[in-house]
DNA sequence: AAAAGTATGTTGAAATTTCAACAAACGGAG
DNA sequence: CTCCGTTTGTTGAAATTTCAACATACTTTT
């Protein structure tokens, strides 16, 4: 596990314990490593949620998939980054999304049981990952808040100039490039993509931006 | 704070901590409660967030309201629920949302830095505090992702559909009542309220339900 | 019980989105 | 470099949503 440990020590998990401490924690807390090629399912809809997922290499996808096969992404999950935990922490029953391996990754998974509840060998370091979990829900639920920010605009363009501006924003710049593929940007701003190639045409004829692909300069 | 101490109880905040110690713990809270006519501001966007709330009585509604004035609901709080959690304990420096009174009612503020940091008078409670958070906040995460999957439908029967089948199923009746008036759960859906009018008097037209104002029943 | 105010339903026209189909641009493999 | 599969852009028609305006139903006040 030694390997991982320059990623997981940027963890909000661990945020707080020291290398020789998570090291020693991992075994406890039932950690193991699995890898996922390219769109591989690490995580189905409909299981219990029994793990909290943490991405040590390459990335994966939150996605909420409808009975008639509509996706709808939720939020891409980079090294260091946890997943899953809120449904972990509450036990849920059945999975409300799936989570697909976005390229080759690496997947570390904890036994959520063994974070919450004490175990035989009294080491105290429960009160730190349940805080550490605490402010982790606490940052996820201001992302969610920011997504439907920008997904509750009625129209393509708006959702489209909403989610751009987050962009430029976050990065301090007005020129950045986006983690999304068209398809994917549809996905996650849950409108039709042609509709919004067509959009960003048009706002580039308007000189409102500049764009090529996945790289994008707000004018 | 005594004649609170019922609705309290039933908080998910203080889960597992008996009324004796949760009233001897508020004032180490800094606990408050003011009050609120209905459509009053309780907590305005914009400003820092820095306490969490608990409704007493009445309820209050999260809203986003953009720079257009277009209203999204989030969701109503009733007794006993917490709200602005995430926020205060992410500490963020301006809240996204507005918090407003539904009706008349009670609020209880507490200063979240009392919750999340060891006091003084080394009261022994938050760690359990900690703990609740934790699993309130998990909670609300899901409840975020059932917004989501019922948003992320593309037309107005699609979202009228899904979110009246999931207050069935909620209430485990195909009879029930809803929380929002028309314009409130346009607002929810994030749709138009005429169009969603004129969706629910033809799904009633072909015999898929039968309602009266809030008074649904799914046939 | 009437009046006033609010909420809901209805309508048709305008704007927007979706859908399907295809063209163009790009990127990786051989 | 070329081929081939994938991604992105474009288009027009059909479906849906939005918008404004008004009618009707319900609630509250006096």
């Amino acid at each position: 596990m030694k390997k991982y440990s320059e990623i997981l020590q940027k963890c909000p998990l661990f945020d707080g314990i020291c290398e020789q401490d998570l090291l020693r924690m991992l075994s406890c807390l039932g950690a193991r490593v699995d890898f996922f090629d390219k769109k591989y399912t690490i995580m189905a809809e409909g299981n219990p949620a029994k793990y909290i997922g943490i991405v040590l290499s390459g990335s994966a996808q939150i996605q909420q998939v409808d009975y008639y096969g509509n996706r709808s992404i939720l939020s891409n999950i980079t090294p260091s980054q946890l997943f899953a935990e809120a449904f972990a922490c509450a036990q849920t029953p059945s999975l409300p999304v799936t989570v697909v391996a976005n390229e080759p990754c690496e997947i570390m998974l904890l036994d959520c049981n063994h974070i919450l509840h004490t175990c035989a060998n009294g080491c105290g370091f429960h009160q730190q990952l349940i805080f550490n979990l605490m402010k982790d829900l606490a940052a996820k639920t201001i992302l969610f808040h920011q997504k439907i920010e920008v997904t509750a605009k009625r129209t393509t363009r708006e959702k489209l100039m909403a989610y751009l501006m987050l962009q430029a924003k976050k990065v301090g710049s007005n020129r950045f490039t986006i983690e999304f593929d068209r398809q994917e940007l549809a996905d996650f701003l849950q409108v039709d993509r042609s509709g919004l190639s067509a959009e960003i045409g048009k706002l580039r004829r308007e000189g409102i931006l500049e764009n090529h692909r996945k790289h994008f300069v707000l004018l």
